[in-house]
DNA sequence: GCAAATTTAGTGTACATACATTGAATGTAG
DNA sequence: CTACATTCAATGTATGTACACTAAATTTGC
C-alpha cells in the first residue's frame, strides 16, 4: 500500500523525505505483525532476538557487551532484557570466574526448548509475517539499497 | 555498511531475512540520528511528528483521532505526545463545541516559533541525517519496493 | 424519549528505548 | 605498589510503545 494513503499525506517534499518516513513506517509495520505472532509466547522480540544470539554461542557463555554487539537495537538496555529472561527462567546469569567484572550469560534448557517451539511454529518465518511479496532479486536490491544509506 | 558487518552475522537465511532485519536496523539508524540532532532543541522525534501535523491544520485544531490517522506510529499514545507539548506550551487543548467527546488541538504560536526555528536550521533536513547517499531514482525504487512488502 | 451501542479521549500497566551516572574490578604509569 | 584511568554491568530517569480498560458524550434503534 503507498505511503500516501497509510499516513494520509498526498505528497512529500522529496522521493529521499518520503524514504525516510518510508523505512520508518515499514519497520513499525513490519515490527507490529512478529510483535503479534510472539504474544501468545510470552516474550517480546527483542528478548527473542537475545535468546537466539544466546543459542547462537551455546554452550559458550555471552557477556552483556557481546550481546550489545550483536542486537539490532545498540542502544537498548541488554542488561534489564537478560533480567526478564533470567525472571522466566531462559537465562542464567553468573559472574566470569576469569574477569569479575563481566557477567556469562546462558540459555537455559528451557530457553532452547522455547526456541525449538518457535522454529517449529513457522512464527518467525519472515515468508508468514509480511516478507512474501518481493521475489529474491528485489529482496536483493533493497538490501543493497538500504546498506548503502549507511555507508 | 554492510548489514553483516553492522551486527557481526556472517551469513542470514535468505535476502528476505536479510530484508527483514536489514529494514528494522536501517530505521533504528535513521532515528537515532535524527534523535540526537533534535536533543539541543528540547523535542522528541514524535512531539516534533505532531507539531507538523498541527501546523498542517493550522488555524483549524485537530483532535486526537486525527493525529493518529497522520501518525507513523499508529499505536503510540498520542494523548501522552500531547500532554508533553502542551507542559511545554507548545499546543493548547480545548474540548470541542461541537463534540464534547472531542478535544480540539491547536499549535502555540510558540509552536510555529519552534518549527520555523528548526525548518531554518536545517536539522530536519534529511539529507544532513543520513539521506544523502543514494540518487532519487534510487530513492524512487526503494519506495516502490516497501510499498510492495506492504501490499 | 429512552436503552443500548458506538465514538472519543484518557488512564493503567508492562515493556523497551535513550542516555547519564554509579560502583566495582581491572589495567596501567610512575 | 599506589594513584589514576578504563572497562563492565547495573541503575536512575524520562520518554515512547503496545494494548486493555474506563468514562463521558453521542448516535442509533425501538
Amino acid at each position: 500500500m503507498r505511503l500516501e494513503d497509510e499516513i494520509k499525506q498526498p505528497t512529500f517534499q522529496s522521493e529521499g523525505q518520503k524514504a525516510y518516513l518510508n523505512i520508518l513506517f515499514t519497520s513499525g509495520w513490519l515490527s507490529l505483525r512478529q510483535a503479534a505472532a510472539f504474544r501468545p509466547l510470552g516474550i517480546t522480540l527483542p528478548q527473542f532476538n537475545v535468546l537466539r544470539i544466546l543459542r547462537g554461542q551455546h554452550p559458550l557463555p555471552a557477556t552483556v557487551a557481546l550481546l550489545i554487539e550483536r542486537m539490532l537495537d545498540k542502544t537498548s538496555n541488554a542488561s534489564r532484557i537478560v533480567d526478564k529472561l533470567e525472571e522466566k527462567k531462559l537465562v542464567t546469569r553468573t559472574v566470569c570466574p576469569a574477569n569479575r567484572r563481566a557477567v556469562d550469560i546462558r540459555i537455559t534448557e528451557a530457553g532452547l526448548g522455547l526456541l525449538r517451539q518457535i522454529d517449529e511454529s513457522g512464527l518467525v518465518d519472515v515468508r508468514q509475517n509480511g516478507l512474501n511479496t518481493l521475489t529474491d532479486s528485489e529482496y536483493q536490491l533493497l538490501n543493497q539499497l538500504l546498506d548503502k544509506i549507511r555507508a
